[in-house]
DNA sequence: TCTGGGGTCCTAGGACCC
DNA sequence: TCTGGGGTCCTAGGACCC
């Protein structure tokens, strides 16, 4: 059996953790730069507000029903999860983390095991660790687990959070009652085309015709019917290194000049060479992209790419800065009010097996630098070595009103209490 | 005024090899 | 009249997830 373990509502109920007066009372969490929703509370929830609204749109709606706004502070989230995670690890020898939220947790030999009951204990038991209330889903695969889960979210009062799909019975009445849309693997294009062939509910999806999924679906759609139906395709993932390491940021204002533009590139350039760093790899390909406000069609719009090949792989962030600047320079329009850049990196390879070009290597002295630098900002903070061509003055240029205190992670920002 | 960020996998088609 | 067969690698684009 499989359990898919979620916190509910996860950022706004961390925000709730160090703010329990805020409990039964709207929250919603804003993306960076403030711009829109990406978190609710239930009660937001119940005031219609969507998923992925954009905030200056319901500022009203905010103000007059009293919502709290919190800008995404990704730090205090990221903590807390690995929180969540750790205490799950007691409960299951196999865990495989999804995301910031989710965990799927294998059980093979709990044979004799009362499942509903250990699930039930562990939902208790993180929720008395960290304060993050949980819901977990029990199936014989993941999708089923998965489907499993968002039953425990919509009927929270008959499951108290936890849900079993233990008989054949329960996961069709499941899959009869869940909406085609609302699987997970099955997005917009997806569902359309379902719908349009009167396939309405995941029932409908896992009685069609082998051929016609794999057909219009892939072998993707395929293994999703087959898991589906209980018959265990999806198998928990091992942690893998990264294949691709992406920073990209929208601005604050609007840039026009090359200066400014080069100032992020080398900025998001100089991050993605410590998260490669991180990963003890090196990049041969990179690339930069830069776009102007898409939302605004009363301006001239222009979205541009440019990939390069490296002479020599490398994870040091003064050349990938110095090559992303270099792509930056064939993308470069004048003329243009530019709104979001960034820096993708790409076709790793470990550290440890560069091999030696005859005419161009990576700059031998950049690596213990590297060394050094990583070093410094791991114990004075991030970002507090930084090139000579980044924004000196300032670490984050993005809007981030409403943003909370690093409760766990920063001792300036540690809650005092009052006897 | 104002609209996020970071990933994965699969497929088709073209270029190229012997 | 009549133009092979069997591969690999790369890329762009499309789908999906949180």
């Amino acid at each position: 059996m499989y359990a898919l373990v979620d916190g509910n509502n996860f950022y706004a109920s961390c925000e709730r953790v160090f703010r329990p007066e805020l409990n039964g009372k709207p929250i919603v969490v804003l993306s960076n730069n403030d711009g829109c929703v990406i978190a609710r509370s239930n009660e937001a929830k119940a005031l219609g507000i969507p998923m992925g609204a954009p905030a200056f749109e319901y500022s009203k709606c905010f103000t007059l029903n009293n919502v709290h706004v919190f800008s995404a502070n990704f730090a205090f989230y990221g903590d807390m999860s690995h929180r969540v995670m750790s205490l799950l690890n007691d409960f299951t020898p196999e865990l495989e983390i999804y995301s910031i939220d989710e965990a799927f947790l294998k059980f093979e030999g709990f044979t004799y095991f009362n499942l509903e009951k250990h699930c039930t204990e562990l939902k208790h038991f993180v929720g008395q660790c960290t304060g993050i209330p949980l819901s977990v889903g029990i199936a014989p695969t993941k999708a089923l687990a998965k489907v499993a889960n968002k039953i425990c979210k919509k009927f929270p009062i008959q499951t108290k959070g936890v849900y079993m799909m233990d008989t054949e019975a329960k996961c069709m009445k499941a899959l009869k009652w869940l909406k085609v849309e609302d699987i997970w693997g099955i997005g917009r294009q997806h569902a359309k085309r379902l719908q349009q062939i009167g396939a309405l509910t995941a029932y409908d999806f896992i009685n069609l015709p082998d051929a016609w999924v794999r057909k219009n679906m892939s072998v993707v759609g395929l293994r999703l019917k087959l898991d589906l139906r209980g018959i265990p395709t999806l198998d928990l993932e091992e942690i893998e290194p990264k294949k691709n390491i992406a920073t990209t940021r929208s601005f604050e204002t609007m840039y026009s000049e090359l200066s400014d533009l080069r100032e992020r590139i080398s900025t998001f350039a100089f991050s993605c060479a410590e998260k490669l760093r991180k990963q003890k790899a090196c990049c041969n390909t990179l690339m930069v992209f830069i776009r102007t406000n898409n939302f605004r069609q009363d301006m001239p719009q222009y979205n541009n790419s440019s990939v390069i090949h490296l002479p020599f792989p490398s994870n040091s962030g003064i050349e990938l800065s110095h090559f992303a600047n270099l792509a930056l320079n064939k993308i470069y329009r004048k003329g243009y009010a530019y709104k979001k850049a960034g820096v993708m990196i790409m076709d790793f390879m470990p550290q440890d097996q560069v091999q030696l070009n005859v005419f161009e290597n990576s700059n031998v002295k950049h690596e213990p630098l590297m060394k050094a630098i990583d070093k410094l900002n791991k114990v004075y903070g991030m970002q507090k070595i930084r090139l000579a061509s980044q924004d000196l003055k300032r670490v984050w240029k993005m809007k981030q009103e409403k943003l909370s205190p690093k409760y766990t992670t920063s001792l300036k920002d540690i809650i005092t209490i009052f006897t």
